[in-house]
DNA sequence: CTGCATCCACATCGATACTG
DNA sequence: CAGTATCGATGTGGATGCAG
């Protein structure tokens, strides 16, 4: 316990974005639109095609969808199983490392659901 | 336990942009670049101006600090004291929904730094 | 079926200068 | 001291069409 959003660096004169803050690289991992929904109906259904994917997140774009995928996978968050077949087949799943984010996302969850509450209380609504 | 993205929607069917996740909703609020960085030298000087966080938080504009400072107050997150004298003084401190936020971050720090060692033994340099 | 390429709209962020 | 105002750069996301 404790240590919070403690920053490694050894220059604490210098800009935090030069520096590597671990809270900021997460955000900048899966901080964008459609990561997070992404991995959320991977970890509903263990093994899904891009297609089923597609379906599933609402509103998505292939291009959006191709390219969270991608980046996924370079940060090792989801795994990509290609069958040499035609017409093509890929099936998705999330990583150990994957699956050891959600319980994050789900403290995250109930902060989140507290604020929705309080803002609507306060009438708060964002429609300029 | 095991809840993780639930959303609440009653219209599975819907764009979950259209509906209410606590996630989503949460990093509309914290996920911007500036807003962790200032809650987090809140949290470590639990009374500080204006001035002062624009020298701690390094690189950060005066723009962006009081964009960051007014919205963090209108959900709740951060209170600003003004004092009626001149020149002028205006302290902020975290509430305590903004202490609240705290520990999850740092369960998302710990997840973050794990990363950063994975991608640096992978020799990933995003260099273009 | 599983993507990629192109072009474009919009929001975010930054630099600079200025004010009560 | 504590901000505002303006303009411009940059980046993210969207629409559409096409390809292997």
């Amino acid at each position: 316990m404790g240590n919070y959003l403690k920053y490694d660096s050894e220059y604490p004169e210098e800009n935090i974005y030069e520096s590597e803050c671990p809270v900021i690289y997460a955000l900048s991992i899966v901080g964008q639109k459609w990561k997070l929904p992404i991995m959320w109906y991977l970890f509903k259904n263990e093994c899904t095609r891009y297609n089923d994917l597609k379906r599933q997140v609402k509103g998505i774009t292939n291009m959006m969808l191709t390219k969270s995928l991608k980046e996924l996978e370079e940060h090792g968050l989801i795994y990509r199983k290609q069958y040499e077949v035609i017409p093509p087949k890929v099936e998705y799943s999330l990583t150990e490392r994957g699956k050891a984010l959600l319980p994050t996302l789900d403290a995250l969850y109930y902060w989140g659901k507290d604020q929705i509450e309080i803002d609507k209380l306060k009438n708060k609504n964002y429609d300029i």
